[in-house]
DNA sequence: ATTTAAGCGGTTATCGATAATCGTTGACGT
DNA sequence: ACGTCAACGATTATCGATAACCGCTTAAAT
């Protein structure tokens, strides 16, 4: 078995796409001598991999019995868009200083946005949106509030979300709403542009506690690891 | 060797405190091997530990190289300030409501700090400054609030920090600079409220900054591991 | 019948040993 | 001198085995 990376590092990236795959569901044990088996390795990497995954809060373990799933409940799904909204109107108000080398890539998302969106890869189209989000923070250069924000795990919570939102209301423009943050930032004015930020995320967070209102939930849609967003994960890893 | 939890945990209480008491300093290499010799234990549990130092940010970690402890520059205590003000902002507003269940707590918090100060116990002081502001952060229902809130592991940068402080400031009244915000909080307005835990914070972030303009840095301060902080930090592990 | 205790299967937590990797040292050639 | 590379010591990453532990089931006791 040859390794181009530490063992446990290839384990975590695989279960990771369990998981994101649905071939995990929340609430599923993850026992590791199962999965040590099962990928030919043995129990330490493994382990090890599951303790990575609990600080990404994609896995939750009770001492002396073991990982499992953390599921993602309304609640919590909820409760992140005050958080986000705050931490994003900041990083709107730093990041105008120096939007203009970020632009570009922000225009580019909101296309890649648009085009997995009209084929309706939504694992696409939630790594383009974080992909925007998480550009605006690196514009921020504060290094705490960009671990802040990844600390939230955006990534994982956004698909799901998307996955909801778009199973409820398929014709919603979601790259579309991003251009008016794009616009703040070239008008230069940080207050302004943190508001817009600010909005823009609140709106989310209001079209999803509609959407718990009005229905019970139930997600998975169009799953795939083909897309984009497979590929550029792995290259970050 | 009788053990009431996991080997690990104890082992991260122990190198916690050997952390906070400067018996490592910021740069110290953790080896894996020599630290399970000392402690007489195997390889690891100690490896599980500074992995979740990791995670809390207390340690770094390169593959293959291993572990060092991790050191908190100016920069970062500099940048957290805003992160600070916009969670706690936050905190203050959504507080408000279930207010009244937590001023007891939160004025015995002040009181302690004063004590603390007097006797110039500063781990203490930071404890019950820390636990202060997390009181209004449990207050605020906000559980993925209070989660991120954590993640900035306010407690090993407000001991630096406020080392810092008293050395360079021994009159400023920290504890008196809390009443404030508990009298928003009676009042019950929740934008106010935030407003004044946002100034709070942002005051801290003010005198920290002008103490990193007039002169260079150097910690380390009437340590020691006597005081109620100690204890209660235990207890919570 | 209800409670207590012992046994069992399955899993985690820990151990001790080994393989893989890193940084350095020093011989060697130029 | 200086750069290259083989060998070494130190340390991490991984392994395979075992001890400790949990939840459950069954047997014994009241």
């Amino acid at each position: 078995m040859i390794q181009r990376v530490v063992l446990s590092e290839q384990v975590k990236e695989e279960l990771l796409d369990d998981i994101m795959n649905g071939r995990y569901q929340p609430g599923d044990r993850l026992v590791e001598s199962q999965i040590a088996k099962r990928m030919g390795i043995s129990q330490s990497p493994v382990r090890e991999a599951l303790r990575d995954m609990v600080a990404m809060r994609f896995v939750e373990v009770e001492p002396h019995k073991g990982a499992r799933v953390r599921k993602i409940d309304e609640r919590e799904v909820l409760e992140i868009y005050p958080v986000r909204a705050c931490l994003e109107e900041l990083a709107g108000q730093l990041a105008v200083e120096r939007a203009p080398e970020y632009l570009d890539q922000l225009n580019t998302a909101i296309k890649r946005m648009a085009k997995a969106f009209a084929s309706r890869d939504v694992r696409t189209l939630a790594y383009w949106d974080v992909s925007f989000h998480r550009t605006i923070l690196e514009a921020s250069g504060n290094q705490i509030l960009i671990e802040t924000w990844n600390s939230l795990m955006i990534e994982a919570r956004t698909f799901v979300t998307l996955s909801n939102l778009i199973s409820r209301s398929p014709e919603i423009d979601l790259a579309g709403r991003h251009y008016p943050i794009v616009e703040a930032l070239e008008e230069g004015d940080p207050i302004k542009c943190g508001k817009v930020m600010r909005r823009h995320v609140e709106e989310f967070g209001e079209v999803m506690h509609g959407i718990f209102n009005h229905s019970e939930h139930s997600m998975q849609l169009n799953i795939s690891e083909k897309g984009e967003a497979a590929q550029s994960r792995a290259k970050a890893g």
